[in-house]
DNA sequence: CCATGCAATTAGAATCATTCTAATTCTAAA
DNA sequence: TTTAGAATTAGAATGATTCTAATTGCATGG
């Protein structure tokens, strides 16, 4: 097959901004690609297992490895961010706004909450002197307005 | 043995003052007590197997399954905080004042930071209304200043 | 003082998310 | 067209935690 068809290369093209934005040498192939934008249109902080679930109508053949393998590339380069709030299965999520987790007990839904205003927490906290943060991660905890009401 | 020796009764009795300020019915088995004595003079969130290790000094045949149970017991009853910073091990803390978790990613320490002031992390974000809060985790992640000078 | 029952404890098996391994496929450059 | 490196795959391995079933210890009631 000659060079000049349209075969996906390697080498970083077709990129979104975000990627531009981010000025690193992120390559997306097609598995990449359609792990970020099963993530990207979702705001339910999937699961591997859920991403698998969805990426699979596109690419039936995809393997959980892949999966991990390329949720693990995403989140290396920034594109995605790794959720820890329980044990058991991580989370992920394409929002790389300024944002923290709610987290409902109750149904284990995941929400967004943005903040009112800008915010660093390293501020409040009396971090050593020397200390260098690299990332924060804040995760609430309690029960949603659904879940509420319904008790 | 007479029942008027020393023998460990079941029910509450010997309770610290936290336990009397929770005003729940903690009861504290010789295991759980020395589970909790081992984390309260601990500054170095240890995890279950940490824990198994210290506690065998003093109760040679503990098993693995009672840390998990006495962590178990003591989390659920408030005593203690189960601290979820990376996958992998958990890691537990009887630290009761409000704090945060500073994590090294360098050398894997986890240190406790104060806030400087009274801090109440659901004013700063637009939680749904309705959403009950019970309980926030910060971490942040970085390095600790000993890694920083290292390099 | 013994019988009963419940909670605590135990060892080891089971579970389950994730990571590892080794083999295969793909792509791009030489 | 060969080669090398990266991506992909299936399945095995790992490792933390939880579960299961059996045992022990203790306190109460008869």
């Amino acid at each position: 097959m000659p060079a000049s068809t349209t075969r996906a290369p390697t080498k970083p093209t077709g990129l979104d901004c975000r990627l531009a934005v981010l000025g690193s040498d992120v390559r997306l192939t097609p598995h990449r690609r359609e792990v970020f934008d099963v993530l990207a249109s979702s705001t339910d902080h999937p699961t591997a297992y859920d991403i698998l679930d969805r990426v699979k109508s596109r690419s039936p053949h995809i393997s959980l490895a892949t999966v991990y393998n390329c949720l693990e590339h995403l989140t290396t380069h920034g594109l995605i961010k790794l959720v820890h709030l329980e044990r058991g299965q991580s989370r992920y999520c394409a929002n790389l706004h300024e944002h923290v987790h709610f987290h409902c007990e109750t149904c284990g839904k995941v929400i967004d909450a943005h903040p009112a205003s800008d915010f660093d927490p390293a501020k409040f906290w009396n971090l050593p002197k020397g200390t260098r943060v690299t990332r924060t991660d804040l995760a609430i905890h309690g029960t949603c307005n659904a879940c509420a009401t319904q008790s």
